[in-house]
DNA sequence: CGAGTTATGTCACTTTCCTGTCATAGAAGT
DNA sequence: ACTTCTATGACAGGAAAGTGACATAACTCG
């Protein structure tokens, strides 16, 4: 499903080109120029993001967002307000309400989009909490990726296991065999000896030139990730 | 007590942005935007955690991190540091230097928080493993790692195992087929003098130079490890 | 479906580090 | 001084982990 964006914009003209870029992109907009009705929206259909102009009819900007952050269940979605150039005391305040991000206008539809999707790719791993970080690694869970200062590393199926696993227990000295048990599963017949080999592949796969081995071995007892 | 927040910052509005968001949440907060006096009110009060900008005026961020990381002291408060965006190259650099999590400028107040409040979360257990403490000595039996006044000892499988069960009787005196019976296993046929050899290597390990040695020989009685 | 690629578990071999013992020197108690 | 117990250095054997290779299983892509 793809998501949805709320358009809040009371400038007839920015507000078609905003809807016509972001359908482009395949996001689900629905618009408004009144912040009441924006409220009345969101109810009704909770978008996963809102762009909001901070200067609009009936209801400011800021008071729509107030009322926003107000309600548990609106609380979390991600808000990008739009300001005029030069309202530092806007955006501050904007900030400060609970808005995300800004954009100041005029702005290129291209930079809005790019923050529209930052805010989106935000929003939803952190709700799962599904980006495990670790000094210079980063292991995202949902998208298999992980990359090590911003380069992006191939890890098999096995040792991208292997990897959250120890990430998910920073410092924690684990035993063969509960490596075992956690990575391949309870019921596993396998050698003890096999999880050396796997640790030499993630170690192989993450070490790239000169970088500080994470793992490490504690003998007689198994492995550890650390903090360096 | 609330955890404690040292923002490092040099742009004012930004700043106060971040003092009052943080302020709000219940946070003690204390603000500089200057790294080396960050540095001098790191010494003064131990923040939980700091908030640092990567381009401030005098020391760069960068420098800031190095330092605090040098020292043993400091090393573990979690940083959170504030990049510009785009600037990947500083955020490798940062992370590769020591920063905890970073977050990229413009960025909501939300997303901070939630973030610095992780970094807290993440921080408190690593230190609460099982630890025991003699004097200056820490063992930490999840990490299987030992410590001496913050410097970290090496010690082999037995030698561990051997100060643990020190440390868990601390000023007891105990023969050496007690040892035997609790660090080998009740079974072993080991020659009692194989202890004192064991004695001595952990004496060695955990002794640099002229520290004092915690274990006491009792003659005709075995060992014991006292606080002197 | 089939060729080619990738991933996986095991083995044999190497390397590193640990460990138990002994012989000898030293200290403490009588 | 003599006995008894402990400290220390050396060492060989061995256990544990690292490493490269390989056969097979699983998967991909035409």
């Amino acid at each position: 499903m793809n998501p949805s964006v709320l358009v809040v914009e009371d400038d007839r003209a920015l507000c078609e080109l905003l809807t016509w870029n972001l359908s482009a992109e395949g996001y689900q907009v629905r618009s408004t120029s009144d912040g009441e009705e924006a409220l009345l929206m969101v109810q009704e259909q909770m978008p996963d993001a809102i762009i909001l102009d901070w200067m609009i009819e009936h209801v400011p900007g800021i008071e729509v967002c107030r009322q926003l952050r107000k309600d548990k269940d609106t609380a979390q979605i991600p808000i990008l307000m739009l300001t005029a150039r030069g309202e530092e005391e806007d955006r501050i305040r904007g900030l400060k309400t609970g808005a995300d991000d800004y954009v100041t206008k005029p702005f290129s539809p291209r930079e809005l989009l790019a923050r529209i999707e930052a805010l989106l790719r935000r929003a939803r791993p952190s709700l799962a909490g599904n980006v495990l970080q670790w000094g210079d690694i980063e292991l995202d869970a949902t998208s298999h990726r992980v990359r090590r200062s911003g380069e992006a590393l191939h890890l098999g199926p096995t040792e991208f296991r292997l990897l959250r696993y120890f990430m998910e227990r920073p410092n924690r000295v684990v035993s063969r065999q509960q490596i075992l048990d956690g990575v391949w599963g309870m019921d596993s017949d396998i050698d003890e000896r096999t999880v050396d080999v796997h640790i030499r592949r993630l170690r192989k796969a993450i070490n790239r030139d000169g970088d500080t081995d994470p793992i490490r071995t504690v003998r007689a007892a198994g492995y550890a990730m650390d903090v360096t």
